[in-house]
DNA sequence: TCGACAGATAGAAATTTGTCAATATATCTG
DNA sequence: CAGATATATTGACAAATTTCTATCTGTCGA
């Protein structure tokens, strides 16, 4: 039996242009400041959407003193994965 | 190049509970008036919904006679895989 | 300990989304 | 054609989402 509510959740991450150009960005580990240099918007804009993608399980961040460096979290994508093709058989 | 939009539309048929609901239900190509029965929302919120998969390719449509019959795109779920895995590379 | 800097949070405005009731369209049957 | 039935569309409203500015918290280095 599946939680819906947590699906919809993780699929959010997915749902929005900005966060879909993150992802995107993150082949590599990448700082929160190299990501605001290159996405137009605000800090606060993009600490929402990491927020919305670290509790989707999409990314992870590793704070290092001041800064935080996120990366993809395959693990959590493959989640998605698996879902996804759970509705193909 | 891709489209974030376009990509960013296809998810969004997965970001709602009720659509995860008809997804799961369509293992098998259902009738519009089944989905209802099964459903607890009002025809034109399914009709809203259902709209929604098929513009995104998720789920197809074939009317016959007065009837809708859904099923599931496995090329468009397809598609998303193939997105999800590009990040994990 | 203080100033500077990275990131998070709060609150507000604008936009989008999910839902419904009412109505329209399409198709079948008599 | 007229009535019945299945689905789509319209218009309205509430709730959720995205974004911003202002402010707060946490960490480093002098």
């Amino acid at each position: 039996m599946e939680k819906f509510s947590e699906v919809a959740k993780i699929f959010k991450a997915f749902d929005d242009e900005k966060r879909l150009q993150i992802l995107k960005m993150l082949d590599e580990e990448k700082c929160a400041c190299v990501l605001l240099e290159s996405l137009n918007i605000t800090q606060p804009t993009l600490s929402h959407h990491m927020k919305i993608l670290c509790e989707s399980k999409i990314v992870s961040c590793e704070r290092r003193g001041k800064w935080c460096y996120y990366s993809i979290d395959k693990n959590g994508i493959q989640n998605a994965i698996d879902f996804l093709k759970s509705l193909q058989e």
